[in-house]
DNA sequence: GAGTTTGAAACT
DNA sequence: CAGTTTCAAACTC
């Protein structure tokens, strides 16, 4: 609040005294202005009385009564709206603690307003001060400004006497700097109106909590706020502080009671100016008070609300983390700027800052950082507690984050992680706890290419239980300001780990230490690179997505911001070579209970698509961390050329089987060395045997062999052509594996892969089905061998058959990829009428008459299903075998721990027989280079 | 924390 | 495509 700019921000001591209103302002005719469009409400004495006994508050006379200009008025109004943009003013909290309340606000215009507002005991809660600032540009400042009646409203329901400020025009809860209090604000109707004061709109904002702290919010309006107790501990001060004005007044209000605050009343000015007093809000944790000082001795006051609602926003945050998942794939823009420092991120963290969520994109625009208009990316929401909202305020200067109503809002963890939204794979798994990255570390948390986000939108939306706990701190997400002029940041996370991060969230610290061990190594960790510059899949920022920030130990970094187009060429490059190169290296689970339900299960993530050529360990005998499939928690498939292969999830030549011990503890995230042996496989010795004997057998995932049903005797399938980028606008890729996994029994997979450009992005649709026949008609369940063919497990009924697909849109052009990284369509495909079997010499004949397929009913139920990168099983016990499935290229194919497999044949649902395709819904870490297609395109796919 | 081991990634 | 080198994480002490 010291800036140099500004005039005087807070002064400890409020110097003006003089009552009578200063006619200049009265006269002005901005208010002239104001009045007529400002819902302006005659003062309620009636609560004054209550509040302020002493205090008798006349009805304001009309404040303005001349339509003169003022040219004083007129001129601070302008310089104030000059600064809304390069705004050196600023709106500081700060604790007032008994300050002279003497205050003749009357005297000052508006612009030189200082408010102070002082709340009363604060009964051992944290206090809590919220106030919104809003933005505007210089255009619009006069229209919002007088716009925006400030109202007190009182909140608490616990304590009536608890007020808060909110904007008439009821902004939403995406306010930026609203705090809400935890109870519905009741608004000012139980409020006196003569403690109703509105406050100037300056260009920054400085918020001290009790300790002072600072935050200078660029292009904001101007208030100043003081929280913390008083000396005596019982209230808080909040000062609004016009920036222009040159004599810095403290208002001194009354506490929640509406009662002078002790230290207010025992200040000479103390009730003594409560006539002065325009307005008071105050909050049990935090009061805010508003000061109208020109119509201080006025009848009339002017109500302008603020969203200063504190706690409710807080519960109503973990109300929606608890209750929702993240639906939007992750996607982080560039431009948004993400807590820039530890506090921030601690504030965003702790204070469970809604952000972004939902597909509401929200931009915040640095330069205008708070929106007076109420527009959904404009605005942010804040709420906080004193300090938390204080420091964030403090260090982040502009809270360019919008927080979008978390409602509907998935997190895909996933996405978080691998993707470029996120990053971390298998770190989506955990949440990140209080302590996962050192403070120095959670200084600068990683951010993400701008390529990565949707140009226009740039939008990160995050999910306030993610933003706070998972994203900001544990994945130390940041979004940098490129520029001032391109800094909106929208934050999408997405939606498939919601419940991850809720679950970890829920998790003991031991747990969540556990798994912040386990996973935060996954994806989530910052790189050391050294000779790699981080432009490589050395780097695990790199292969994950993201920036490297602060976090990062690495040596001349190219992976920033400032190196975007390098970093895009070079994954570009990195692409070519292998598609799946930044899809989802490691794939953690979520579970950390050995849940017995299906909600437990779906937590699982699916492995890894990146290792879609398996592991080659040598040494290691897949025991240890260095063998990607057992760090993926997977096991190795034929695809492996791994040698002595003693993964513990699964060994090569078991195909998959995973001791029944393992999966236990798998489920309870004991990621044990299982090297002692002894797994209790489930073996189906019959496709591995054959699967090995046979020289072709050794197939990777993306080489899947075909072979015939009949016991072993494969006849070698073609080798089609692995998941790749098709030049052509639109491509078709068929996949047709066959195999016979027991005498009786051929389970084929159908994979078709469908790439088609439109407009200017691709849409990938990846149909993969796999369809066991079994000669006594019942499904085989997969192992959890994850390799990329053998682990599509939905059992989906013939091509021909109509099935559910899901398009997802791989937004490979970053820019856009905001808006639509991941979008999941639904609709009901005939596979037969479209697909070609292009490479497929072998077309599934449907001959295998003797198979009971499950038909999988042409619902909706699918689309839910793949909501998010639960493996459908998982989720629903009922789902229908037949699912097909449209993926991103980078998606995940894996098959599910044994554990669950196992729980699931113990199911009585038909539909836990089936097999099971377990698909990463995740986007790419990095989007597709191509330019994804419009999702109305992707519709007329359907 | 330093050094070693390991295997993926990159290079040739 | 195979062999080699590079690289950084994983691991060990």
């Amino acid at each position: 609040m010291d800036s140099p700019e500004t005039n005087k921000i807070v002064t400890s001591t409020s110097t003006s005294s003089s009552t009578t209103s200063s006619p200049v302002v009265q006269e002005s005719p901005f208010f002239n202005y104001l009045r007529t469009l400002s819902p302006i409400k005659p003062v309620k004495a009636a609560h004054v009385a209550q509040g302020f006994p002493e205090l008798s508050i006349p009805t304001p006379p009309p404040v303005f009564t001349s339509p003169r200009l003022n040219p004083q008025s007129e001129t601070i109004f302008l310089n104030r709206s000059k600064h809304f943009h390069s705004s050196n003013k600023k709106l500081s909290i700060g604790h007032e603690g008994n300050r002279d309340r003497g205050t003749d606000i009357s005297e000052r215009p508006i612009s030189r307003l200082t408010v102070r507002l002082v709340s009363c005991s604060q009964k051992g809660r944290d206090s809590k001060c919220s106030a919104q600032v809003q933005p505007s540009s210089p255009s619009q400042f006069v229209d919002e400004f007088l716009a925006d009646p400030v109202e007190v409203v009182r909140t608490n329901s616990s304590d009536p006497d608890v007020t808060c400020l909110n904007h008439v025009d009821d902004t939403p809860e995406v306010q930026l700097g609203c705090i809400r209090s935890k109870e519905t604000t009741v608004k000012e109707n139980n409020v006196n109106d003569e403690l109703l004061k509105y406050v100037e709109n300056g260009s920054d904002v400085q918020i001290k909590s009790s300790e002072q702290t600072e935050v200078d919010l660029q292009g904001r309006s101007v208030a100043v706020f003081k929280t913390g107790k008083m000396e005596n501990g019982e209230s808080q001060s909040v000062v609004y502080q016009d920036l222009a004005s040159e004599d810095v007044n403290d208002i001194n209000f009354p506490n929640s009671c509406i009662k002078p605050v002790s230290g207010a009343q025992n200040s000479p000015h103390g009730k003594a100016r409560m006539g002065e007093y325009a307005g008071v809000a105050s909050n049990e944790s935090a009061e805010t008070k508003i000061v109208d000082p020109e119509e201080t001795g006025q009848n009339q006051r002017v109500l302008r609300r603020r969203c200063l609602q504190f706690e409710a926003s807080v519960a109503h945050r973990k109300s929606i983390f608890s209750n929702q998942g993240f639906s939007s794939p992750a996607i982080i823009s560039r431009c948004s700027r993400l807590p820039a420092n530890s506090t921030e991120m601690e504030m965003l963290e702790s204070s469970e800052l809604d952000c972004g969520i939902s597909n509401n994109i929200c931009t915040a625009n640095s330069s205008q950082p708070m929106a007076s208009k109420p527009s959904p990316c404009a605005a942010k929401t804040v709420e906080t507690h004193n300090d938390k909202l204080n420091r964030s305020v403090r260090n982040g200067g502009n809270p360019s984050i919008k927080a979008p109503l978390p409602s509907g809002i998935g997190l895909h963890l996933n996405s978080i992680v691998n993707t470029a939204a996120m990053g971390c794979t298998a770190s989506l798994s955990r949440k990140p706890s209080e302590n996962d990255y050192p403070s120095a570390q959670r200084e600068k948390p990683p951010s993400v290419p701008n390529q990565y986000l949707p140009t226009e939108s740039k939008s990160f939306s995050v999910p306030a239980s993610v933003l706070g706990k998972f994203s900001v701190k544990r994945l130390g997400y940041e979004l940098e300001t490129q520029s001032i002029a391109d800094n909106s940041a929208t934050f999408q996370f997405p939606n498939d780990n919601a419940d991850q991060i809720q679950e970890f969230n829920q998790l003991s610290p031991q747990k969540k230490r556990k798994r912040t061990f386990t996973n935060e190594d996954e994806g989530c960790k910052r790189c050391n690179c050294r000779r790699s510059k981080c432009l490589k899949l050395y780097c695990e920022c790199f292969a994950a997505g993201i920036y490297c920030a602060e976090p990062c130990a690495c040596q001349e970094c190219f992976n920033k911001p400032q190196y975007e187009d390098k970093v895009l060429e070079t994954r570009k490059q990195i692409e070519s070579r292998n598609p799946l190169a930044f899809a989802p290296k490691i794939v953690r689970r979520v579970t950390d209970s050995p849940a017995n339900s299906i909600e437990e299960n779906k937590k699982v993530t699916p492995a890894s698509a990146r290792h879609k050529r398996g592991c080659n360990c040598k040494k290691s005998m897949c025991l240890k961390k260095y063998c990607e499939c057992y760090q993926s928690g997977v096991g190795c498939s034929a695809g492996c050329r791994c040698e002595g292969c003693k993964n513990a999830f699964g060994i090569k030549e078991g195909y998959g089987e995973v001791s029944e011990r393992l999966s236990r503890k798998v489920d309870g995230e004991s990621w044990e060395d299982n090297s002692d042996g002894k797994l209790a496989m489930v073996t189906r010795s019959n496709f591995i045997e054959q699967e090995h004997c046979h020289p072709h057998n050794n197939l990777t995932p993306l080489t899947p062999s075909l072979q015939y049903p009949n016991q072993g005797k494969d006849v070698h399938t073609s080798r089609l052509p692995g998941r790749r980028f098709l030049p052509s606008p639109e491509s078709e890729t068929n996949h047709l594996s066959l195999y016979a996994k027991s005498p009786g029994s051929t389970r084929y997979v159908f994979t078709h892969e469908r790439r088609s450009k439109m407009g200017d992005g691709n849409l990938d649709i990846v149909f993969d089905q796999e369809v066991e026949f079994s000669t006594t008609g019942r499904i085989d369940q997969f192992s959890p061998r994850w390799d990329g063919f053998e682990d599509i497990c939905d059992l989906t009924p013939l091509p021909q058959t109509s099935s559910k697909a899901k398009a997802i849109l791989s937004p490979s052009n970053s820019r856009d990829s905001g808006k639509v990284s991941q979008i999941q369509l639904q609709g009901s495909v005939r596979l037969s009428g479209s697909l070609r079997w292009r490479s497929s010499p072998i077309t599934p004949t449907p001959q295998l008459g003797e198979s009971k397929l499950r038909q999988e009913p042409d619902s909706d139920v699918g689309c839910a299903i793949l909501e998010d990168d639960t493996p459908d099983i998982l989720k629903d016990t009922h789902t229908p075998i037949k699912t097909v499935k449209a993926s991103s290229p980078n998606q995940k194919r894996v098959s599910p721990p044994h554990n669950h497999l196992h729980n699931l044949r113990s199911s009585p649902s038909p539909g836990l027989k089936s097999g099971r395709k377990f698909v990463l819904q995740s986007i790419s870490s990095f989007p597709p280079l191509t330019p994804y297609s419009d999702p109305k395109d992707c519709s007329s796919k359907k």
